[in-house]
DNA sequence: TACAGTTTTGAACAACTGGTAGAAAGATAC
DNA sequence: GTATCTTTCTACCAGTTGTTCAAAACTGTA
């Protein structure tokens, strides 16, 4: 058998980039922020509660008074990003502007939220089959309440003739939110662009597309 | 309820959407489809080689006659979306045709693949914290170059003036991998669109944008 | 038939999992 | 000081994890 250095029997000591375990109180907040980390970097089945509360700096058994068990935990992340998402989108939908202003507003809304909470969101859009019983389909119906504002600013610029009909509203729709979702996966904050530059080109991009206009001959 | 042959009085609790256990002849190629599904759904992390061996109507044991390890599989999972992936992206940007054309087809074949491959790509964009050692930093350089190629599309069609320098090359690059990548979260062959018909969808929107040309006022 | 090679089994293992109980410690107010 | 309430620790449980391995079952073929 060849000596592999990719298997050594690891007696599974530290997984890479844990923190050293600053010792900040211990509250609900603190553990799901911490949790939503580890999470994103190792996914929800492969990080243990002790893993959460040695970051923490606190012991397994300390967790328990402020949360319930482990899927606590993940609702409480789900929460975090949806209440962060829904009703800032819900405003823009409802406003009196334009549906070409309103995609772009709802567009750097959702790049934005992608950006900032970046852990929890990740973990969003990762982790939903281990949640169980009632708030998981909840959990479902929210999402594609959300998805559907934008289906419906897009469906509204259809009508008023801004938007082509060539584009499926639906697929439109999953079209720019995967574009933004996928910033949790490479965006950092130190990078040469904002966000918001980010969420600028993305409308641009989204509306005007990436052709130039043909030059006119006459 | 349905009387089930296969698993009569197993002592496993069925874990919800499991399969039957159809006995299928051991093989690597068997094993690492049977691991992709199971990872997709349930992460790496949450999924035991008890279950993966389950689904195939084999036990544990007789898995390690054909992998090395847990992560085996997971390198095999990674080489198999790289190998579909990598070759003819690469023909396409090697080829003589239009920047606007390359960009295109290249965003059809990044569709294709995500569509075809769901199991397999959901599992490549998530599970890479969990393969270490120089396999771990042969993947992240892989991906890089492959990226590398739209970007290079991108840029060639800036510099002849058909793209819009408005949008970072890099960004743009981002945008149109996280709408195809998306894909593998919603996208379900029995819809009312193909694959074929997303994706030139989502050229249509990348190339030209949604809105639709003002109207010419004299 | 017998034999060799391939494949699978089933049990064993050490380490780790989420979760619990109660003692211990820390706060806070009197 | 005492009393009370809040928070954390230690130790433990029962179940599961990835991995190993000798023995068994299967395979083809001479």
């Amino acid at each position: 058998m060849v000596a592999d250095e990719s298997s050594a029997r690891s007696p599974q000591k530290n997984t890479g980039r844990s923190k050293p375990a600053r010792r900040v109180r211990l509250s609900q907040k603190a553990i799901v922020a911490a949790a939503a980390e580890l999470f994103a970097r190792n996914g929800f089945g492969a990080t243990s509660l002790d893993e959460i509360a040695e970051r923490l700096g606190a012991t397994k058994g300390a967790l328990y008074y402020h949360i319930k068990n482990k899927e606590d935990i993940l609702r409480h992340i789900y929460l975090t990003v949806l209440t962060a998402s829904e009703e800032p989108l819900a405003e823009i939908a409802a406003s009196s502007a334009s549906p070409a202003e309103k995609l772009g507003r709802a567009i750097i809304h959702h790049a934005t939220v992608a950006a900032n909470r970046s852990p929890a969101m990740t973990v969003f859009y990762r982790e939903h089959p281990h949640l169980t019983g009632p708030f998981a389909r909840e959990i479902v119906v929210r999402k594609k309440v959300y998805e559907r504002y934008f289906e419906q600013i897009i469906e509204e610029g259809q009508a008023a003739g801004v938007f082509t009909r060539e584009i499926d509203a639906k697929i439109a729709t999953f079209g720019l939110l995967g574009m933004c979702n996928w910033l949790s996966q490479w965006y950092q904050p130190g990078g040469p662009y904002t966000h918001q530059q980010i969420a600028a080109m993305f409308v641009r991009m989204v509306e005007q597309g990436m052709l130039t206009p043909p030059a006119i001959t006459e």
